[in-house]
RNA sequence: GCGGACGUGGCGAAAUGGUAGACGCAGCAGACUUAAAAUCUGCUAUCCGAAAUGGGUGUGCGGGUUCGAGUCCCGCCGUCCGCACCA
């Protein structure tokens, strides 16, 4: 006797003990058949699965899945993001060992995923944090430091000077750090980078062949690496200070360069410093500029301001003309040169200056009409047009221009035509222990020093201290003291550890082929490489897609592989969200009001009152609330369930509402997060998956409901019931609309799939389904269902492994192909025709598919509805398109 | 400021320039049940209409191209994302 209801806590665990057992989805690199490498972005081990994780695991795994149904070796790995500094500040404020905590959290982690029954080879996972990872990944960065792409430069850094540590660009939030809070400073150390710039036209052009990958992730990696042409040259100073006699700027507008009225200089400039040194007043305002704020909202607001260094340069054009030399706040010191020309009438920047400091403004570019050299107005012109006012380019296009001016610079030997890159190479130090250290011992006779090969990895020390801030690897009294390898001499090795983004720039590789001895085979990544479906979120268009395209490509520029570009296709999905609410709280500011506060207290005013006499006194709060802390009532109103409480008369604080926020993400702060672990455990993993694929496109965000899940476990008890009324059925005859439909369904589920279009899947699968529960049995019913189990296996493979083992199938239907396709049956033979009437429909015909069109157009004009409709007009013309519609047109 | 995407029922969404709203959720009505759950059946863009295998309107707004526009073009409005003093 079959059980009426589908038990998935018996189920699920029953096959995915099958599958591991089995070996099933372990790749085999010696397979004929051919290559399939699906890769989701490996996670971060921060301890828990959250529901974004299982929605791109799920969509990798349906593809997986269904790969292997078709015939393809597939590698469908998974691994750990693990050094990192989450783990570093869990070692601070929960005093336990960084990789202690990190391999915890990687056990929990993994045994969460494997209640959702991913398809992944386990026995090549990996962990970033292991000797076995990172001692490769050592390896590969000396060959990158032998092959030249790896130096040494100073730079400037953020600089925390409570946890004396540097800070990442992200961490530095209005100018204090993230933990400490301290002001940051900008400090000087020296930096290992890896020569990204090498490869910045490369990485640009190769864009253009990333035909899988979506446009808005072309777009942003074209704007970051930012390539501008234009002309470099210098101007020669009147009057030389010491050693520097010219000031080198760059311009993509030289075409404009008769409209110049200034030369402005950064704050960092070399002749700025060099006067700086002279000149207090100058100094000063340099640090005023050094100290602006860097944040979007500063720069919009911040006032254009310059000093006048009473230098100036000749025109290179024009012996007689002098230009007056600033420095400037806006100009900045790591792009082009650190200086520029201004041209106030076409740029709104160099406008905005000119008129508070009173320069010329000249019109060098006109759009037709106005022609006048004295610009009006403060709107700069930055429009195409011809050039006025310009000596011998007048009448030129702006293109002809700068042409015009590049070629005499070259020629007169006063500039040159030069490209600038926004792309800055990659700074991979971290003055941090949880990540991998570079491998470089510092001898002072012999420099920078990698260490030989057959001394790898560089472990690093477990006993560590993190009660002082700082880098534990500097601290620590032995690791650092070693002897050079070179030479013999004491020495001291590097303290800082890599970029974790180094360590996200090649496991791709390591998941294909995991030699002890060597990072990887390339003859073994050949096999698999490019991953054919990279799969992960959009927050990572840049920086780690970026990298990994970099360091492939530098890996084949020093022959360790022959390709060039990781990822075939990227895919980048939407996030899980879920409502938020929140209450408006109006609260007093204790040390505004700590009197206030105690009178509050011990009752001697009512809270109501004291705000009403003293609303100034009171700040505005959102206190988030989670879905369960709420009620949400027929009307919508919205309570909460124990806030009042919560603040009683004797608190400050007052309810001023209950509100309902936007749909997000799904964080902590929002307190909307769903924890997938109780989901799968009520409703089994089938359910989450199919939830995770339906309704939403993948692209697109994917509100999560109470209901949305609901709707999945009756759709999986729905196949169920299914399944168990045909195990043994024998039922006969013949059913060729449903028969239609099945192969319809086949071929498009696979097209949909193949396309990452699952929620479109999911509504083909939804009709079989509907028509299969209305149709009459029969032995086409009995095969639909049947194959309805192989369709949906991809998609909630417990339950089609349960089917299949019902229908007394042998083997796994893991390793069953995909239903074949009766081309024949995709097309109906009958078609139901639109009847329009000036575009308007008036009626359907259903006819034979493919009746002629004099025959639509006969049976159309018989319509009664038709004629109705026409009520005797005249006919101006019929359009008819054969198995689509006809259009008659008066 | 620059660049990009998007805007369709109560909600998530479908729709090679060719019948807008497939499919799901929610809702309503009914069947089964002592009752509930589960399940099943039907309805469900909107307005007029008792209803119709009646008509009008309808894909953010305004124009255009076309026999025909959610889809293409132009201009607005709005939302979201990325970059941002980039010379």
């Amino acid at each position: 006797m079959t059980d009426q209801r589908f038990n998935p806590l018996a189920a699920d665990k029953r096959w995915q003990e099958r599958w591991a057992s089995a070996g099933t989805f372990e790749a085999d690199d010696a397979s004929s058949k051919p290559r399939s490498y699906v890769l989701e972005m490996f996670p971060y081990p921060s301890g828990r699965i959250h529901m974004g994780h299982v929605r791109n695991y799920t969509m990798g795994d349906v593809l997986a899945r269904f790969r292997r149904m078709q015939g393809f070796e597939v590698l469908h790995p998974m691994g750990w993001d693990a050094f990192g500094m989450p783990a570093e500040n869990a070692a601070m404020e929960k005093k336990v060992h960084p990789g202690e905590w990190t391999r915890a959290n990687i056990a929990s982690m993994r045994s969460q995923l494997k209640t959702l029954g991913f398809a992944f080879d386990w026995s090549r996972e990996l962990a970033t944090c292991e000797p076995e990872y990172y001692g490769q990944e050592q390896a590969l960065f000396i060959d990158l430091f032998e092959g030249g792409l790896v130096y040494r430069k100073e730079s400037a850094v953020n600089w925390d000077p409570v946890d004396m540590t540097v800070l990442a660009n992200e961490q530095v939030i209005d100018g204090k750090g993230w933990r400490s809070g301290a002001q940051v400073e900008k400090r000087k150390l020296s930096q290992w980078f890896l020569k990204i710039t090498d490869f910045a036209e490369d990485l640009l052009s190769g864009l253009d062949d990333l035909k899988g990958w979506p446009e808005k992730v072309r777009l942003m990696q074209e704007n970051w690496i930012g390539k501008s042409q234009g002309l470099q040259f210098h101007f020669q100073l009147a009057e030389a200070q010491d050693d520097i006699a010219s000031v080198e700027v760059f311009s993509t507008r030289p075409d404009t360069i008769f409209g110049a009225s200034f030369v402005a200089l950064s704050a960092d400039h070399p002749l700025t410093q060099k006067l700086a040194g002279r000149n207090d007043a100058l100094a000063a305002f340099a640090e005023e500029c050094k100290a602006g704020g860097t944040t979007a909202a500063e720069l919009e607001t911040m006032e254009k301001k310059g000093f006048d260094t009473g230098l100036t340069v000749t025109h290179p054009l024009d012996p007689d003309w002098q230009l007056p030399v600033y420095v400037a706040n806006f100009v900045l010191m790591d792009y082009g040169t650190g200086a520029v020309f201004g041209v106030p009438a076409h740029d709104q920047r160099d406008l905005d200056f000119a008129r508070k400091y009173d320069l010329p403004v000249k019109r060098v570019v006109s759009d037709g009409d106005e022609t006048a050299a004295e610009y009006i107005g403060d709107e700069a012109y930055t429009g195409p047009g011809k050039i006025v006012n310009s000596a011998f380019l007048d009448g030129m296009t702006v293109e002809a221009a700068q042409q015009a001016i590049i070629d005499r610079a070259g020629s007169e030997g006063w500039g040159k035509a030069q490209t600038t890159w926004r792309l800055r190479d990659w700074g991979v130090s971290r003055q941090r222990y949880w990540g991998t250290p570079i491998p470089i011992i510092h001898c002072d006779d012999c420099g920078p020093v990698p260490v030989p090969k057959d001394q790898l990895p560089v472990v690093l020390p477990e006993d560590i201290d993190f009660e002082t801030p700082g880098n534990p690897l500097e601290r620590h009294a032995t690791w650092k003291h070693v002897d050079c390898p070179k030479c013999g001499k004491a020495a001291r090795r590097e303290t800082d550890t890599l970029d974790t983004f180094v360590d996200s720039s090649w496991y791709f590789l390591r998941f294909a082929s995991q030699p002890d001895d060597r990072p990887f085979d390339p003859e073994v990544v050949k096999q698999w490489l490019p991953v054919t479906q990279y799969i992960g979120g959009v927050e990572h268009a840049i920086l780690h897609l970026l990298y990994a395209r970099f360091w492939t490509r530098a890996l084949a520029s020093i022959g360790k592989l022959d390709f060039a570009e990781p990822f075939e296709s990227l895919f980048t999905q939407g996030m899980v969200t879920h409502e938020t609410y929140f209450a408006r709280l109006k609260s007093l500011e204790s040390r505004h009001d700590a009197n206030l506060m105690n009178q509050i207290y011990h009752g001697e005013i009512s809270k109501n009152e004291a705000f009403n006499r003293y609303p100034e006194k009171y700040v505005s709060t959102r206190l988030w609330l989670s879905p369960d802390e709420v009620l949400i009532d027929s009307n919508g109103d919205i309570t909460a369930r124990n806030l009042a409480q919560q603040f009683d008369a004797s608190s400050d604080v007052i309810i001023e509402s209950i509100e309902r926020g936007r749909v997000e993400k799904m964080s902590k702060s929002k307190k909307n997060v769903v924890d997938p672990d109780p989901i799968i455990e009520q409703y089994g993993a089938d359910a989450v998956r199919f939830f995770m694929l339906s309704d939403s496109p993948p692209e697109r965000d994917l509100p999560w409901s109470e209901a949305g899940i609901e709707g999945s476990w009756r759709f999986v008890q729905r196949l169920w019931r299914l399944f168990i009324a045909v195990a043994d059925s024998e039922d006969t005859g013949e059913d060729k609309a449903l028969r239609r439909k099945l192969h319809q369904t086949v071929a498009g589920v696979a097209g949909d799939v193949e396309a990452l279009s699952f929620n479109k899947a999911v509504a083909k699968i939804f009709e079989l389904v509907n028509l299969i529960e209305k149709s009459q049995p029969s032995a086409d019913r009995t095969i639909a269902i049947k194959s309805l189990a192989r369709i949906v296996a991809p998609m909630v493979p417990h339950i089609a492994e349960e089917a299949w083992a019902l229908f007394g199938e042998s083997g796994l239907i893991a390793d069953a192909p995909w239903p074949e396709v009766d081309e024949s049956l995709l097309v109906d033979d009958e078609v139901t025709i639109a009847i329009q009437v000036r575009g308007k429909l008036r009626d359907t015909i259903t006819v034979a598919k493919g009746s002629s069109k004099e025959q639509l157009e006969e049976l159309a004009l018989a319509s009664e509805k038709v004629q109705r409709s026409l009520d005797g007009a005249e006919i101006m013309k019929v359009i008819v398109v054969p198995d689509r519609l006809v259009n008659i047109v008066i």
